[in-house]
DNA sequence: TAGATATTTAGATAATTTTCTAAATATCTA
DNA sequence: TAGATATTTAGAAAATTATCTAAATATCTA
């Protein structure tokens, strides 16, 4: 989980995630949408790779990145839980 | 949101976070859970403190810190709402 | 007020992260 | 197969973050 939040802690690669979120796109179609290299976009999405929630499937040239809706998922239950622990001491049910 | 989101990337943080959930403890009580040095504890603390995750409050030589639950809450809503997204695409209601 | 305790600030160093250019790898197409 | 396109890897520089010791600030108590 650590990675997770390391990965998410960035805010390019939160608008990486964002993009992801309504289609699939290629490592080239991601980095028309920010003004850094190849090689940094490159970066990041190994990040987000490495926190397994991204996957890749080559197709021809292009590589393209899609989220990990299941281990997107269990971020999302762990973020949940951890900000949520709170309010249970406060009496919720 | 940004400053938040870094704050909880930090394993150090998140088991501070975590501790305040239970009760309110002064710097130096944080401190006996962890290896690290009074001004290491400190400048977490201030990370904290600057994301607005916690609040303080002096009483006699000593400085409380406890959770905002505002800004807990909110933080909570937005990353939940930042994982949430996704589905929506899938057809939720 | 002097000394003790609790915490933060200052300033330096070490570790990590982000970014870049150049080069390498993989694939496609003429 | 040669050249073009897409992406990653290598390696270095710049920026940020975490940590430490020493010193400063605030409060308490004898």
């Amino acid at each position: 989980m650590q990675a997770v939040l390391e990965a998410i802690s960035d805010p390019t690669r939160r608008k990486i995630l964002d993009l992801l979120k309504t289609n699939e796109m290629s490592a080239g179609q991601l980095g028309e949408n920010f003004e850094i290299s190849g090689p940094s976009m490159s970066h990041h999405l190994s990040k987000l790779k490495a926190a397994d929630l991204v996957l890749t499937t080559r197709r021809g040239q292009s590589i393209f990145y899609s989220i990990n809706t299941s281990v997107f998922d269990d971020a999302a239950h762990f973020i949940i839980g951890f900000f949520q622990d709170k309010q249970d001491k406060t009496g919720a049910k």
